[in-house]
RNA sequence: CGGGACGUAGUGUAACGGUAGCAUAAAUGCUUUGGGAGCAUUCAGUCCGGGUUCAAAUCCCGGCGUCCCGACCA
């Protein structure tokens, strides 16, 4: 893409109102705009980095046989009636609304109710478990305080995903298989190497624990213990005497750190399952019980997450599995044709290779164009110049190494792939 | 939801109850050109509604909105 064609412009100074890393970067690059508090929209530049996350997100979710769909967003109350899920004093963070002829509507939060309800028409027989479903979607949650930029919005995209098992082996089996493939996903983000699976309060989903993915972080909410040693983390809201013995861990082994929730899995048993009906018959003819678990990511709470780990003061510096584009090409033609037209030869060269570019070939002083292409944050960087064109080569730079040399378009191409 | 801070051009900041100013961004022209350039000209603002006052950005009341701490977080 051509940078002469982004509507969006980088600016020296965030918003006084954002104070949160993530989010001052991201608007000052251009990634995200503020439509309220904890909502934010995604620009042209942010949207590929979100749909990045989804893309790796998704690749792993399917790899393990999950299903994706689309669930609605409305929702009706009788399903969380059913549960015990839809009065204000248990669940307070709903949006509500109402149709005209006034019958009452919840606006998606989470979707345990309605993937039970929507998959248990297809679900009979033994022969039809397990199932691993999912989605990917905006949720709504009527936060009392959004905080945080992307860390802590009232709307905001997850994924979600829900096991449907026979048996407490098999939804074990498929609890693994999700964490697993979740490690993977951290992993290709960039940051496998310091998030801990944590054992954390089931909520109100579950007597046993839950398991959070925590992201070590200083800014993070959560106050976790962990020990490197066994890969063993326990959120604060548990940490009692009661838990170290049950998990068999002593208190001086322990560490504790801050992390950010960038992942939560709950085993939910038979609870939702059974509120509302929904059973298989076994081999014999008798209706079972379906034993559940559901696995949540949330992949714009990544975006956020990423940039607080990775940012500097210059700007972003995003991992390359998730960076809007491969590579920057910047172009200091400086109103020289013959080198402007060389840059453009370069780009279009990149992009018939199948490299993602995003070219600057504004009309712009270097320093601006430097200092944009630090806020942005894409992990290579290609200048040319008249500088380079007098040494016959180009310079490569990179924002994740800081190293920067003179290279042949070859050399470069060849790291690009 | 409890507590605190705050709301002035697109953005960032000033202004004792008495002419709303500066920087930046944007527009035009000239110069400049490897790390957010210089000069000149121009455009653009007191969150909304009441009240006090000769006079309100400023004081008072209400609303709306934003941030921070705590609580909450399915």
């Amino acid at each position: 893409m051509k940078q002469s064609q982004l509507f969006t412009k980088t600016r020296s100074e965030a918003p006084k109102d954002e104070v949160s890393k993530n989010s001052e970067l991201l608007i000052r690059a251009g990634f995200i705009h503020k439509e309220m508090a904890g909502v934010y929209v995604f620009l042209p530049l942010g949207l590929r980095v979100l749909e990045n996350v989804k893309k790796i997100v998704r690749d792993e979710m399917n790899k393990i046989g999950g299903q994706e769909m689309m669930m609605t967003t409305l929702q009706p109350k009788e399903i969380w009636e059913k549960t015990n899920r839809w009065d204000d004093a248990v669940v307070d963070n709903w949006f509500k609304t109402k149709l005209k002829n006034g019958t009452e509507l919840g606006v998606g939060l989470t979707h345990e109710e309605p993937f039970v309800d929507a998959l248990g028409e297809y679900i009979q027989s033994y022969k039809d478990l397990p199932i691993l479903a999912y989605q990917i979607q905006n949720k709504f949650r009527n936060e009392l305080r959004a905080k945080s930029g992307l860390l802590r919005g009232r709307e905001f995209v997850m994924k979600d995903m829900y096991s449907f098992a026979r048996t407490e082996e098999e939804h074990n089996m498929l609890y693994e298989k999700v964490a697993d493939a979740y490690y993977r996903v951290y992993d290709r983000l960039g940051v496998g190497q310091i998030t801990r699976r944590t054992f954390a309060d089931g909520g109100i989903f579950t007597k046993k624990f839950s398991d959070e993915f925590q992201t070590f972080s200083d800014i993070g909410e959560d106050t976790i213990y962990v020990n490197e040693e066994k890969k063993v983390a326990i959120n604060k809201e548990i940490f009692t005497d009661e838990t170290l013995e049950k998990l068999n861990i002593k208190k001086d082994d322990l560490v504790e750190k801050k992390g950010i929730e960038v992942g939560n899995i709950f085993p939910l048993e038979t609870k939702y399952t059974e509120a509302l009906g929904v059973r298989y018959k076994d081999e014999k003819g008798e209706m079972q019980p379906i034993i559940m678990g559901c696995y949540g990511i949330g992949i714009s709470r990544l975006v956020g997450v990423l940039v607080e780990i990775f940012g500097t003061e210059k700007g972003i510096v995003w991992p390359e599995s998730v960076s809007p584009f491969k590579v920057h090409l910047v172009e200091l033609s400086q109103g020289d044709e013959v080198l402007k037209k060389k840059a453009t030869d370069l780009y279009e060269e990149l992009i018939s290779k199948g490299i993602e570019v995003l070219f600057d070939d504004r009309d712009a002083r270097a320093g601006e164009k430097f200092a944009d292409a630090d806020l942005i944050g894409i992990p290579h960087r290609i200048v040319i110049s008249k500088k380079t064109e007098e040494k016959g080569v180009l310079e490569y730079s990179n924002r994740i190494t800081t190293e920067t040399t003179g290279k042949t378009k070859e050399e470069i191409i060849e790291i690009l792939k």
